[in-house]
DNA sequence: TAAAATATGGACTTTTTAAGTCCACATTAA
DNA sequence: TTAATGTGGACTTAAAAAGTCCATATTTTA
């Protein structure tokens, strides 16, 4: 029961590019996020597929952000990052639970499961950023702070 | 991110011990909830140190709830069988987070932590039991919690 | 147009953890 | 005494996560 390095690093990327500018490209995020290149280059693909960022090929390409931040949840990238594979085995592989529908578990892991569904998804990339690039650029000036 | 088929595995056995007057063997556990034995075996050690049953060695011997179902937390049951290990590495292991505490990912982690632990915290194992069997227990004999 | 810098796709390897097994031993009711 | 139980620890296997590699496609720019 542990967040995948996948995740963390994902996270980490986006935050990177949510801050640039300019299509940021693998090489720099792999060294300023500390993160080995080849295996980000496969993160980053999913996330391609997944639809949170685009890709620019070619010379001067990287990645920008396909959504603003604030659309961006953190549930979303650990539905990337992680495939499909559900958090509770016995109520997510229907062949496992020989206890079926009687089973008094079940139904609290399913409260669990919700509960720990919903944290990923109310946080998003925007509250990941750092306050000060919260509000990108306003007249070629940072925004100030604001929430 | 997934739930260990150890946590599993030990909250089905509470369940069967909880409906239990006597104590529960290991066979009878292992049998009853399909789980490999000599593996329920290791498990079930793990909740004899962590003081959430107590075994009744010897013949006629199996384990017994040491606390009320009530006060038997899903998350203490997860911290003896998954071991110390934390939900975030960059939260926890020091060494790794190179951003340090300037991170702005890091306290949104803490918070995606804690609402975690807090679903685990909040659920237990009487939360687990079919409701006929809460208080009473029939004719000596264990029930089975499939009706 | 050639070269350099980028992303893509997929197969592959390595490392780590979970899951499971085994066996010799200790304990106790019958 | 003996059969049925739990204990402790070493061990093995299986699965998943983490990481690597290479050949290819795309685009900029010298």
């Amino acid at each position: 029961m542990q967040v995948s390095k996948s995740l963390e690093y994902a996270v980490r990327s986006l935050v990177f590019i949510a801050e640039s500018e300019k299509p940021l490209g693998l090489s720099e995020i792999s060294q300023t996020g500390r993160m080995p290149k080849a295996y980000l280059a496969k993160i980053m693909r999913t996330l391609v597929e997944g639809g949170v960022v685009s890709s620019v090929r070619g010379r001067k390409g990287g990645y920008v952000l396909k959504k603003v931040p604030k659309d961006i949840a953190l549930y979303d990238i650990l539905s990337l990052t992680e495939g499909k594979e559900k958090l509770i085995p016995c109520i997510n592989d229907g062949k496992f639970c020989y206890a079926s529908s009687f089973c008094s578990q079940k139904v609290v892991w399913i409260k669990v499961e919700k509960a720990i569904t919903d944290a990923f998804k109310k946080v998003t990339l925007k509250d990941m950023l750092p306050r000060r690039a919260i509000g990108k650029v306003k007249n070629g000036r940072a925004q100030n702070y604001i929430s």
